[in-house]
RNA sequence: GGCCCGUUCGUCUAAGGGCUAGGACACCACCCUUUCACGGUGGUGAUACGGGUUCGAAUCCCGUACGGGCUACCA
């Protein structure tokens, strides 16, 4: 690589980022850090009407949740700014008049109506007339429309200056084969009659994604442009701005990364609604419609479980190996390795991931965000010593952070409910006076060991000729509330000598 | 409709001409566990279809089917 290598993030801010877009983020990413490269993030809102007011601030959350922190970018600074292309509007203007000086584009005076009644017109096929697809703005058309190229030259100029809402549209070669080598796919190739003229500078005076693409890549230094398979139909007309505007020579290699699926088709917003998994990184609260998408991160997902799933959702590294760290992920990830066929996601599988990590993390890297959700949830947290021997016991057997809750919220306090229902019908008055005497003899012990406890238990049982595993179940009830959670005498031992002995009292007088 | 991309267990994938197509998730069974999990062992389960090329094809070529994307003054 004789570049240096510099690889773009381009969202544009009109809604909580999902999967994909962090899969593309990460790719890029990886890349990146692989070639000791710059990633930079530049925020393509050159779309109006569709701005959505604190999307271009949860994006950059959502990057540092992630741990996918940019170079370059608006909050990052860097020396190729602005980094938001509605900053940049001047720069773009010059490029397409350039086009059309150069015969490769030219002004467009159709206004929406006259566009409408172009694209419905009846077309005629054979001896036929057809109206199943709409008509594209091509060279089939494109003479018959009003435009530089059909009116005379006096005319476009008396438009141009009485100041006539117009676009530049490019004008598409005819019969042209444009083909270019995807790093994932190979060779790929478009013959230039059936795309359309494509509108390159808005109205508005505003670009095209089309456009400023092309624009900015060149100008920051692109060296490698990854995007989504849903752009590969549009790179016959970048592949042909760059050849006009900047030189194939200086072209990025392209890569098109293959879709993310859901269970049904495309992944949408509405799958997770449907089916109960999320799709964004992180909640989103759409602030015209005031309605919440649930995210992974609030879902209980530690980012490095996430970024793992991510990464392996349409790229290995050819071993069997599933669990990366991230520095890993860098070493390992190669662009020829990610697969072209789209990916369905498995929230099953995601779900995996995470629980995978929350084995493999050591309690003291649990430890914070384990503590704050539980005080999120009403606990009180005082002793840390405490919280890290309650997470060590629990650990293994939550899947999200968020379990972390239910399976340890007992050591902090008193169960609510006590599930009595699970205990009463085989009570009696016999393991009734078992935790009486229980109680008694607890009160007593000298030490308060795990091993002590179980003997002891055990011990009293056997002298009241009582099966141990008839008492253990409602032992564990009158602890914890239900049938769930690390052995009872660990939580016994942990939770303290006065508060075991409170909580058995307790339950006894609900046996009554 | 047109164009483009794609197609290995239900899902994510390995195997880029040559052993009984391997692994993971999920599922099932057993073991462990005097709760629920974790864990362990084993099992069910795939090369879309049809033609070529070849001694030999999941792998290369062609066709068909199916899936997806695009076809906006949205990205």
């Amino acid at each position: 690589m004789d570049k240096k290598v510099r690889v773009r993030f381009a969202p544009s801010p009109t809604g909580g980022l999902h999967l994909g877009g962090v899969r593309t983020v990460l790719y890029n990413y990886l890349f990146a850090k692989k070639y000791n490269g710059d990633f930079i993030v530049r925020i393509e809102d050159t779309d109006q009407t569709r701005y959505v007011p604190g999307a271009e601030e949860y994006i950059f959350e959502t990057l540092k949740w992630c741990g996918l922190e940019p170079d370059e970018s608006v909050q990052h600074g860097g020396n190729f700014g602005p980094y938001r292309q509605s900053e940049r509007k001047e720069t773009y203007r010059k490029y397409a008049e350039k086009l059309i000086n150069e015969g490769h584009a030219y002004y467009a005076f159709d206004t929406p109506e006259e566009l409408e009644k172009m694209r419905h017109a009846p077309i005629a096929i054979g001896d036929k007339t057809e109206q199943s697809h709409t008509q594209q703005y091509d060279h089939t058309i494109r003479m018959k429309m009003r435009n530089s190229l059909t009116l005379p030259s006096e005319e476009t100029h008396r438009l141009l200056e009485e100041g006539t809402r117009h676009v530049i549209r490019i004008k598409m070669p005819e019969h042209e084969t444009v083909s270019f080598t995807d790093m994932i796919r190979g060779e790929v190739s478009f013959d230039t009659s059936v795309v359309d003229d494509k509108v390159l500078l808005k109205a508005d005076g505003m670009p095209t994604y089309h456009l400023a693409v092309v624009v900015d890549d060149y100008l920051m230094q692109i060296s490698h442009a990854f995007r989504g398979e849903e752009w590969l139909p549009s790179a016959p007309v970048h592949i042909l701005l760059w050849k006009y505007l900047f030189g194939l020579e200086n072209m990025p290699q392209w890569a098109h990364f293959p879709l993310i699926l859901g269970p049904s088709g495309k992944l949408s917003k509405r799958d997770g609604a449907k089916y109960g998994f999320p799709v964004f990184a992180m909640n989103w609260t759409d602030p015209n419609r005031g309605d919440l998408t649930e995210g992974f991160k609030e879902k209980g997902f530690l980012p490095d479980a996430f970024i793992n799933m991510l990464a392996l959702l349409g790229w290995n590294d050819g071993t069997e190996q599933e669990l990366f760290y991230k520095e890993e992920l860098i070493e390992k990830f190669s662009m020829e390795r990610v697969h072209s066929a789209g990916a369905k996601f498995d929230y099953e599988k995601a779900k995996w991931f995470n629980h995978e990590w929350i084995k493999r993390f050591e309690v003291a890297g649990l430890k914070l965000q384990v503590g704050e959700l539980l005080k999120g949830n009403g606990l009180t947290v005082s002793d840390e010593a405490y919280l890290e021997k309650v997470i060590h016991l629990v650990k293994d057997r939550c899947t999200l952070l968020t379990d972390f809750v239910q399976q340890s919220s007992f050591f902090f306090q008193a169960p609510e409910n006590i599930d009595t229902g699970a205990i009463k019908p085989k009570w009696n008055d016999a393991k009734q006076l078992f935790f009486v005497e229980l109680i008694r003899n607890y009160q007593l012990s000298p030490d308060w060991h795990t091993t002590t406890l179980e003997s002891n238990f055990k011990e009293i049982a056997a002298a009241n000729d009582l099966k141990p595993g008839d008492l253990m179940l409602p032992f564990r009830i009158m602890l914890v509330g239900g049938k769930f959670g690390p052995g009872v005498f660990e939580i016994a031992s942990l939770i303290g000598k006065v508060e075991t002995i409170r909580r058995i009292e307790q339950a006894l007088s609900l046996m009554k």
